[in-house]
DNA sequence: GCATAACACAAGCAGGCATTTGTACTTATG
DNA sequence: CATAAGTACAAATGCCTGCTTGTGTTATGC
């Protein structure tokens, strides 16, 4: 078991377009449920859904301030996602890609 | 309309632990479709197509060898993904994290 | 032209997930 | 305790999607 586990449920997370909004309404700084509802046009239960989901993934992290539970972007769970796709480009993209061209050319030629 | 509707397909397809799994198997460099299947344990069609979409997601790129096809990564759709992450971390991880806890502080306080 | 290998396409099924609706919980106020 | 604001939890619904099964397509060998 590696780092595919953990990583799995951020990915899933991101795989949701409103939940990718919200991860960038709260990119500032944190804010309450209701103001990042209001600003991805979701309702304010579903928005609360997302931003659980977003916080079991690690993305997000929450504080009670009041009655207001105010949310913010969890820069560790990113951070992991970020490891997995460097892992890809250990050092230049161009690099592979033309190592791959080049095998396209070999398999023509 | 920014790179978030082009990514949306490559999120979407990097969602799938599968996914995932075909793309380390043809990280090293091409192979055909019955290769990837056996390593990653599916069968050919779903394997066909998982990397159906990731093709579509572009992601991956396919390349005709007689009655093989032979697949690799395709940097551009990683490359879109990895600006997508690294936009959540302007310059220092650690900058963003402790302003964050700043806040909690502040909240606390 | 026929058989075989490698792969893609299509239909069907089952599980997961996003959304809605309704409601309970927590906190502040009087 | 009663009320209001802000939020989380639970059930129900509909859609999307991953997997299986069956079949069509392309290329090689005889």
């Amino acid at each position: 078991m590696g780092a595919e586990q953990v990583t799995d449920l951020a990915w899933r997370a991101l795989a949701d377009r409103n939940r990718r909004a919200i991860l960038r309404a709260i990119r500032a700084g944190p804010q309450p449920v209701g103001a990042i509802a209001e600003q991805v046009g979701l309702s304010q239960q579903t928005t609360s859904h997302h931003l659980g989901v977003l916080r079991k993934a690690g993305l997000a992290t929450g504080h009670r301030e009041g009655t207001r539970h105010l949310f913010a972007v969890d820069p560790d769970g990113l951070a992991a996602v970020r490891s997995y796709v460097d892992d890809f480009w250990p050092r230049k993209l161009s690099d592979l890609k033309t190592a791959v061209e080049s095998r396209w050319e070999k398999a023509d030629g």
